[in-house]
DNA sequence: CACCCGGAAGCGTA
DNA sequence: GTACGCTTCCGGGT
């Protein structure tokens, strides 16, 4: 009899996992067997036969790390598990996306998008990404797993501002740029591509722990996890009305992307300890970042994805973006971009496309929908769900 | 007029 | 060379 990982308690988040000590002497084995702190659920069920099983029924050709798996291997993981616990059958085309963007589906993304089966697939991802952060802390100098198609990049923690920004914010841009280009900065310092994204989801509560290990800047933006503050958004009313210039702009305090922007000589800061999840409307909201390997970033300054951008400033536990773009209703997952054309220059400078706007971002937007990531609203401007 | 839509082609990156 | 995630442009609809 197999172990059902759908039928396993709640499952902690990475996060507050990640930061669990771990039994020492380790034992990979252990892990397999009791992959998520078993101890709560030992005494209902205890494992009868190790998840280990199930790990080594992995098909061949499947990572151990599902964060590798490419739209080919989430396919594959996809029919296995069908098989292997029974699942209803999985409409694989709600699954067009990488193995990291499965990883950052909330157990109700997954629910939803695999009616019956999300539990499990959850259940299976969890089990399979902590163990493959686990295996990479012991082998920090091996790859993630042992077969893994490519380590994750080594973090190039030297790695500079690009000229770009720089010029940027050296140049007597209006607060607004100024800001933005502050922003886009920070938000250069980190990033992870993933191939489409996780579908908005209602839920996704799933509260992830709200810490932040280190308050420096380079941490801020990135701890929005949990930011009930956010919850319900004053901006509901702030409409247009916001729109007033960009005094809604987030002050400049030496906390601020702006501030970072100003020091240039500030070390840049591996999205390593900020193990802040990102709580957000959706699939964003159980953050998932925490499963990223935390000394992982990668090169490529100009690969953040536009939905990762949005559900940063959304998530912005200080609630500085919005001005931007706000929560209409956390709960649904509906935001209202409150300023296209600012937060389509913001998206420009992120992207390293000045000359950006609503219609060109609206545009990458609309692409989403094909993908279930994203829906407008039928009938209020600018918003989207 | 602004927004919205989706096709088509192109680009940079991995 | 290929896939991906846009970016850019555009004609058409509301």
């Amino acid at each position: 009899m197999k172990l059902i990982p759908g039928h396993l308690p709640p499952i902690p988040t990475s996060t507050s996992m990640e930061r669990l000590p771990l039994p020492l002497p380790f034992n990979a084995d252990l892990l397999w067997r009791y992959p998520l702190g078993f101890s709560s659920m030992a005494h209902q069920n205890p494992p009868s036969s190790p998840l280990l099983d199930y790990k080594s029924q992995l098909p061949n050709s499947l990572p151990s790390d599902p964060r590798v798996w490419n739209r080919d291997d989430v396919m594959m993981f996809l029919q296995w598990s069908e098989r292997e616990y029974d699942l209803q059958p999985i409409d694989q085309d709600m699954f067009q996306m990488n193995g990291k963007a499965m990883c950052l589906l909330t157990r109700n993304d997954l629910s939803e998008r695999a009616p019956g089966s999300g539990d499990v697939l959850y259940n299976v991802l969890q089990i399979l990404v902590r163990e493959a952060n686990t295996l990479q802390r012991m082998l920090p100098s091996s790859p993630v797993t042992p077969t893994s198609r490519h380590p994750y990049p080594l973090s190039p923690h030297s790695h500079p501002p690009t000229p770009n920004w720089n010029m940027l914010t050296q140049k007597n841009e209006s607060l607004h740029t100024s800001h933005a280009a502050s922003l886009a900065a920070h938000l250069m310092a980190q990033s992870n591509s993933v191939t489409l994204s996780p579908a908005p989801s209602v839920d996704s509560q799933a509260s992830s722990p709200q810490r932040l290990d280190n308050p420096s800047f380079g941490h801020s933006i990135f701890s929005m996890s949990g930011s009930n503050g956010s919850g319900s958004n004053p901006s509901d009313s702030d409409e247009d009305a916001d729109k007033k210039g960009y005094s809604g702009s987030p002050p400049n305090t030496p906390n601020t992307p702006s501030a970072y922007a100003l020091m240039p000589q500030m070390p840049y800061l591996p999205p390593r300890s900020p193990k802040e999840p990102v709580s957000s409307p959706a699939a964003f909201r159980n953050t998932g970042r925490e499963f990223f390997p935390s000394d992982s970033s990668e090169p490529n300054t100009n690969g953040r994805l536009l939905w990762d951008f949005l559900q940063q400033l959304l998530n912005d536990p200080a609630q500085r973006y919005t001005s931007y773009i706000a929560w209409k209703n956390r709960d649904t997952g509906v935001f209202k971009i409150v300023d296209p054309s600012g937060l389509a220059k913001l998206w420009g400078i992120q992207k390293n496309h000045l000359s950006m706007n609503y219609d060109k971002m609206s545009r990458a937007l609309r692409y989403y929908y094909r993908v279930n990531i994203l829906r407008k609203v039928q009938g209020e401007r600018h918003c989207y769900q």
